[in-house]
DNA sequence: TGACAATAGGAAGATATCGTCCTATTGTCC
DNA sequence: GGACAATAGGACGATATCTTCCTATTGTCA
């Protein structure tokens, strides 16, 4: 797939969703993994069962400045005993850019709406 | 399989006999996902898939007195941008078990070569 | 429109450790 | 010797993140 400048891919939009959803319940951050299940979720059951995928695209995501992350304290891993984490918040451009795409999906889907009902 | 009171099973033996090896090698310690190379290749590529077997054999050798485990420093791993290793070492006990178990494999494999020569 | 280039997606593996569940094997006791 | 109980072994999954390699898709430009 080559990439419309500047646009948000599906995925990426998902997951920009989920990072919105999960502040909304009162988390400042999530982590990669959980992130997964969110958006997971969000996709209904889409198994994204390559991590790679959503690794991959939290990267795309820091480096356009739509997320920011932090690893975790060393110990606190340590003392409970699993892998260290890494946590992705959303920043305002993020915000930002997930209001334009939700709002390019309406316009969208409107638009498709209006030519189902033309045809 | 039932353990005859006392004696070592073969993955264990292997597993000392790895140890040793290592610490021969002027390596103090060796940490699990190590150990499974090494023992992997004492055993010449039976493939020991599974890390779930080796880890459980790990913590009855170490209940057992013969290795003694501890867990590296979490700034470490973090640094190395890998999991936290634990790591292994013989202990006096284990040696001497070692030994015996060498002791016994070579009864063993004599009583063996008698027993095929006679017959 | 058709070719090409860019890149997203997916599979799989690396790095580490551990838990659960079921099966297979073996020692022991009668 | 055969039944039973104990336990080792293996498959698989959880926890987390990331890399590599190949394929599929899509945007763009001629």
């Amino acid at each position: 797939m080559r990439r419309k400048s500047g646009a948000l891919i599906p995925l990426e939009v998902s997951i920009l969703e989920a990072s919105a959803e999960v502040r909304r319940s009162g988390q400042a951050e999530v982590h990669g993994y959980e992130l997964a299940k969110v958006v997971r979720d969000l996709r209904h059951a889409r198994r994204l069962t390559a991590y790679g995928t959503l690794y991959k695209a939290l990267n795309r995501l820091e480096r356009q400045g739509y997320l920011a992350s932090r690893w975790e304290e060393p110990q606190i891993a340590a003392d409970e005993g699993r892998p260290r984490r890494r946590f992705y918040r959303l920043t305002l451009e993020g915000e930002i850019a997930l209001n334009e795409a939700r709002a390019e999906a309406r316009r969208t889907s409107a638009g498709r709406a209006a030519a189902a009902t033309v045809e």
